[in-house]
DNA sequence: GCATGTTTAGGTGCGG
DNA sequence: CCGCACCTAAACATGC
């Protein structure tokens, strides 16, 4: 048996959690992510308990880091090469532990799962049972589109922020495809299937100088979630650096700044980086980005009864302005599931696929980084006259 | 083979 | 009893 007081530091196993000790080593890291080996190595530097039976608690905390929706993947650039993605925070999952003591944690962390977003998009549910029906969706869109090269991708509301306005699409984003193409391409082939995508507008990623000013502060793995492919980690850390960006700063941004898009295969994680930008348990406006939406918020805005109040209640909790807030609850609405596809991954498997998104990429990032007029900067809070958040129900 | 991820399955303990 | 957070094992895929 062994000895009461003998068994003492090293022996104990520490209080914490997988994911409390997972989100230690993320965030006592400068850029709030890490590749495994150096959560590995954070766990066992700090922690000797772990540096034994190595094979069996890595293999549960590389389950956690799968299973738990708090922890995202950010895909490696090529400035960054090595092993593995990098495991960042998600965004929006903000405060887990009361007080930050990593003791205890608050309610888990759960993204929309395919039967709510599709609840609260209106669709008819799918057959696929997985829960990775976005990658999936991904996957057979731009099969589709390798088939037809002439194809071009639906803009993707990803930032609300993002003046839609200005950007270069006809009337013609309207001409919707039929939802049931996309959802269950495998038993409606009709040969129109493949023509009805047909014109589309090009794929827009949020441009960065529309809401750069929105990146002060934020961390370099929250941008680079968004931005992997386009946002070299050096970039994102000046971005993140700053305290507040002014005009002055713009030059970051200057087109001839930024280095050419990079056709690597790497997959854009599901993340609007404007999370977390209202303080601790506030959803942000990026809540209603759809992806990587939580449940609850996703589903009472959605599904409100009365847009504008819905609108309101937003305004009354985030520095957006009005419209904002209205097109945003309305945008919500109308998200289709390729647009939710369009973000959540490139196929590693269709060289005529990859090479389309690729191309599409290249000019995204000639006709996206145009240096464009800041919206105003996010003033004191809506005054909100009837303040009560009306989450009807 | 090994590192990195994903997923399924079964189990424990706690609180309503 | 149930739901929930958490733990552990293991099968399996993928890329180097
Ligand atoms: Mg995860």
């Amino acid at each position: 048996m062994p000895r009461p007081g003998r068994n003492s530091y090293e022996e104990q196993k520490p209080p914490y959690s997988y994911i409390a000790l997972t989100a230690m080593a993320i965030q006592s890291s400068h850029e709030k992510m890490l590749p495994l080996n150096e959560i590995y190595k954070f766990i066992m530097d700090n922690f000797p308990f772990y540096r034994k039976n190595t094979q069996r608690w890595q293999n549960s905390l590389r389950h956690n880091l799968s299973f738990n929706d708090c922890f995202i993947k950010i895909p490696r650039r090529p400035d960054r090469p090595g092993k593995g993605s990098y495991w960042a925070l998600h965004p929006m999952c903000g405060d887990m532990f009361e007080n930050g003591s990593f003791l205890r944690r608050r309610k888990r962390f759960k993204v929309m799962s395919r039967l709510a977003a599709e609840a609260s998009l209106g669709v008819k549910p799918g057959l696929e049972p997985t829960s990775s029906f976005l990658q999936e969706q991904a996957r057979i869109r731009l099969q589709q589109w390798g088939a037809a090269p002439g194809a071009r991708f639906q803009p993707y509301p990803l930032s609300p922020l993002t003046p839609t306005s200005e950007t270069p699409t006809s009337a013609s984003s309207k001409h919707s495809f039929s939802i049931d193409s996309i959802m269950a391409p495998d038993f409606k082939s009709s040969p129109t299937a493949a023509s009805r995508l047909l014109p589309q507008p090009a794929l827009l990623r949020p441009p960065l100088p529309a809401f750069s000013h929105l990146a002060a502060g934020l961390s370099p793995a929250a941008l680079m979630a968004t931005y992997g492919m386009d946002l070299p980690v050096s970039l994102a850390t000046s971005l993140s650096s700053l305290a507040r960006f002014s005009s002055a700063d713009l030059h970051l941004l200057k087109p001839d700044a930024l280095p050419p898009a990079v056709p690597v295969p790497i997959k854009p994680s599901p993340i609007n980086p404007l999370v977390g930008l209202h303080g601790a348990g506030r959803p942000s406006p990026a809540a209603l980005a759809r992806i990587g939406l939580p449940l609850s918020m996703a589903t009472s805005l959605a599904g409100s009864a009365n847009p504008a109040a819905a609108a309101l209640s937003l305004a009354s909790m985030s520095s957006l302005s009005a419209a904002d807030c209205s097109a945003l609850v309305s945008s919500l609405k109308e998200a289709r599931p390729s647009a939710l596809a369009l973000t959540s991954g490139l196929p590693r498997d269709n060289p005529a696929a990859l090479s389309l998104v690729t191309s599409l990429d290249r000019d995204v990032a000639v006709s996206g980084r145009q240096p464009l007029a800041l919206p105003p900067p996010p003033s004191a809070a809506v005054p909100s006259p009837s303040s009560e958040p009306s989450s009807d129900s």
